[in-house]
DNA sequence: AAAAAGGGTTAATTAAAGTTAATGGGCGGC
DNA sequence: GCCGCCCATTAACTTTAATTAACCCTTTTT
């Protein structure tokens, strides 16, 4: 059985995430207080760490690098609001593999959850690079939000990377475009509609590297992302 | 071909949604009374649930919980009036997927089932090559919306792709017009029934590169597509 | 054969999305 | 503290797709 560490101090929230996640068969060990999260981690040894970033005592990026010295290779998962997103980067560098934005569907938490185990069971089998995705012939280095493989590597911004994610994420299937504003930016007003647009089009720019990767456009829908 | 378990007690429009999600290809189990659905589950073992909420005997977040009991993983989707959208936080929590509101439009419903079937890894084509259809002596690409082998490569609009779609799978047969105009809009209202006529000079203009290729009128009935 | 119904075709309209450029806030460098 | 840069946002304008409308043609009915 799949043994999470899940650092959550939003008690409510706590709650339904860790029954939901219970009801799919992961257990959860849920801690409220940063300061007792590393020493749970040495005690119950998890296959993978959800952390939420603002936790009382001591916060989730000062975790993740404790939890490092302990062990470099335990999957990290960051839970950040909205007005933490930017701070990411520097998450990553405290040694994060992924991080997913608050408020999250349930879907999307157990999508990354899933994602990190496979891909670190690979990684210590194969030696498969977990921060890396194949986008077609692309290579996308997610902490470092870069995207190589093309005529020249390019850093992405955040909101282009967050694009590419969830199109990855959600490659070939009908994507909802209010669900995309809302994984983005959180609601699916008026203007950040137009702003979607400005990102699809300096994406599909970047992919043009690859003729194979394609953004399709169904009006009134949303899109597909076809690799 | 993907199994549907779908539990609904509005008989009316249970039947068009359940004759909409055949017409696209999935084998759909219908069950209006809820104490029934979790049994139902059990011996038809369906790839994806669609329960609606209100269900009389047991609602659909109980059946859920049920269902999550014998099986973590299968997917689920609850539909919810929009009175009850407060209660989807619990129905999450109970081990649902995902969630749409009534009214919903087929095209929302069909791109949620595809995008929950896709993430649980489960092929969402029915059939073994499933990406390209050969029609007459033309190809079509599906996720790419690709018309090939005639004058030119023609990329077709979602609606366009969507015809062809329908009139490939129901090729050599009679199509009932109302049928076509709830599976591409959901409905057979006046003006849709227009819109269709649009389409369907339209989709002769492309399919006059193989002369085999014949839209044929039934008048006052539908069409049959001749290949 | 006239009338009516059902479609076909093309054009006009409306709505959605694409593109490119201007604006302006935040941040690092100095 | 000021400058300059990056990038998210807003704006203005263009393009494309879907819908609606108008008018025409063909088949069926009476």
């Amino acid at each position: 059985m799949t043994k999470i560490l899940y650092a959550e101090d939003e008690l409510f929230l706590g709650k339904i995430v860790k029954e939901s996640l219970e009801s799919r068969g992961f257990d959860v060990h849920m801690e409220a207080d940063g300061g007792k999260v590393v020493g749970l981690f040495a005690s119950i040894k998890p296959d993978i760490c959800v952390l939420d970033v603002m936790l009382p005592n001591l916060d989730g990026f000062a975790i993740a690098a404790a939890i490092r010295q302990q062990n470099a290779q335990v999957p990290i998962l960051f839970l950040t609001a909205k007005t933490q997103t930017e701070d990411v980067v520097s998450g990553f560098s405290k040694g994060g593999n992924d991080y997913i934005r608050k408020p999250f569907s349930m879907e999307e938490l157990i999508v990354r959850i899933n994602n990190l185990l496979r891909m670190h069971g690979q990684s210590t089998s194969k030696g498969a690079n977990a921060d890396t995705l194949q986008i077609g012939q692309l290579h996308y280095n997610i902490p470092r939000q870069v995207l190589s493989g093309g005529a020249e590597d390019r850093k992405l911004s955040f909101r282009e990377a967050e694009l590419l994610r969830y199109l990855y994420e959600h490659r070939n299937v009908i994507i909802d475009r209010r669900d995309l504003l809302n994984a983005l930016w959180g609601n699916d007003s008026f203007f950040n509609s137009r702003n979607l647009d400005v990102y699809v089009t300096k994406l599909r720019g970047y992919l043009k590297d690859d003729p194979q990767l394609e953004i399709l456009t169904i009006k009134g829908i949303g899109y597909r992302f076809v690799t």
